[in-house]
DNA sequence: GGAATACATGATCATTTATTCATGTATAAA
DNA sequence: TTTATACATGAATAAATGATCATGTATTCC
């Protein structure tokens, strides 16, 4: 017990909560799990699917941006969203096999 | 594009990102950690690594109870939490290994 | 250049979450 | 059976987050 100690530092610590907070809502998880599927979409084709208001998908867009969840790229009058590391996904997986959500 | 959409029904959503909400913190990220470590450990043994307030952990562990992250045994003046399912720490390491952390 | 399409942003309000403080309850020890 | 120890709970407040609405900007098409 004596040496006990929490493994990771402050710094990574908040960074790790800022992040997992980002990914901790219903709307995002969708995203991400889209995301996975096809690459690259625009917030058009976002938005048919997840079937919610423009301006909220993009509000919850931008958040994942700003939390480096995923990146854009713009081509002509579309903005194509893209997944940054495509390791995130595995997050979903990891709890969706966890017995605390099922 | 046309028959893209999301592959986890509503209420597994909602589950997970309530789930995954309560991880979101850096002492609950702690207490996690800290319990992969140790298997159990009283809320005394988890006050004294994290140095946070009696009451303020107490209301971190409860809110991890009630998510089903935790569990507790009790023993005599002491209650012990372990982790209901270890995998969770998974969705650390997973978050921890993700770009957007870095 | 002006309209239309695709997306972003800012203000506002409601809700949720985090922290603190004071107090309550269970067990054990004197 | 009082006292101490270990933990939980509730109320109050502060801060963060989520949703909506109105408006702004970039690009394309006419």
């Amino acid at each position: 017990m004596t040496d006990l100690k929490v493994r990771v530092d402050k710094k990574k610590l908040e960074r790790t909560a800022y992040v997992l907070k980002c990914v901790a809502h219903p709307v995002r998880i969708s995203i991400i799990d889209l995301l996975e599927q096809e690459e690259q979409l625009t917030v058009s084709q976002l938005q048919e699917v997840l079937e919610i208001e423009q301006s909220l998908l993009s509000h919850h867009l931008t958040n994942m941006r700003d939390k480096g969840l995923v990146e854009t790229r713009r081509q002509g009058k579309n903005v194509f969203y893209f997944l940054t590391d495509s390791s995130i996904s595995n997050i979903i997986e990891c709890i969706k096999g966890c017995k605390s959500t099922q």
